[in-house]
DNA sequence: CGCGCTATGATAGCGCGTATCAATAAGCCA
DNA sequence: TGGCTTATTGATACGCGCTATCATAGCGCG
């Protein structure tokens, strides 16, 4: 399927702040972005957005499930495309990296503390903040 | 050890808004309070506070470990007294509620989980976003 | 093509938190 | 206790991330 496409089928008009954050998305290497991220991407290739509009789409994209927002510990909301798969984040506290995992085991317990006090799970936000073993950090992205 | 002998080992002058805001968390039944929430508390009490004070004495003792910092996904932050043991936060998305919660299989995961990825575990964040099953939610707390 | 209505972009505004700075008070020593 | 030094306080201005406003632009449909 087609981004444009895609964006008709959420009832969204195909216009270009959409399409190209949306591109912007699929084609970076980079995994998580923020606003202003996005924002600079753009004017940097030449795209004449507004800051207010790539907030606008992001938080649009956001609803429609093509992108998961995440607000890790820092002052800046950060969004990734949602390939699907689930998963939790583990974040150097040094440079920035992150990275993702999945653990079934801490998935199915989590559901059943949630159950033992008498709720219902709806959803939940796993981060593990850690420290590079060596001096010189390894990583280098800058989130 | 008094609140003011606590204040004295920390090396910080003891001051009627220091004495007054670590009284307040002693003594409140409310686990969980913003900077405003104690704000508000004290000027009820006829304590004559700045808000400013209120930020600066709040972020002085959680760096002294008097008191631990989280952020849930709101805009907030939000403050408890550090009792020592560690738990994480069970958080309604309708009333607000946060219950407390501790699973060892959960904290050995974590630290498994980063040393697979290379690193060591400083710091985590689990919240559980949970909804209660009944429509009159039973809690009333609003943070 | 032309019309209606949504989307856009510039900018003002909002909320939480921090920096500034003059006035105040805690701690210390005689 | 009185006086001095220095940390602390409080009013307020500012910073930053994000949202609301509103006039203009452009998408989509007949």
């Amino acid at each position: 399927m087609t981004s444009t496409d895609q964006l008709k089928t959420l009832g969204l008009k195909v216009t270009g702040p959409r399409l190209k954050i949306l591109a912007l998305f699929e084609q970076t290497d980079q995994r998580h972005l923020t606003a202003d991220d996005v924002y600079r991407l753009l004017i940097a290739d030449s795209v004449d957005v507004g800051l207010a509009t790539v907030y606008r789409v992001l938080t649009q994209f956001e609803h429609a499930g093509i992108l998961i927002r995440h607000h890790f510990d820092n002052d800046k909301a950060v969004y990734e495309l949602n390939r699907g798969g689930h998963h939790d984040h583990l974040l150097c506290l040094q440079c920035g990296h992150v990275e993702e995992f999945f653990d079934e085991e801490i998935e199915r317990r989590q559901h059943a503390i949630a159950k033992k006090h008498g709720f219902k799970l709806a959803e939940h936000a796993l981060h593990l903040y850690v420290e590079c073993e060596r001096k010189d950090c390894p990583h280098r992205s800058k989130e």
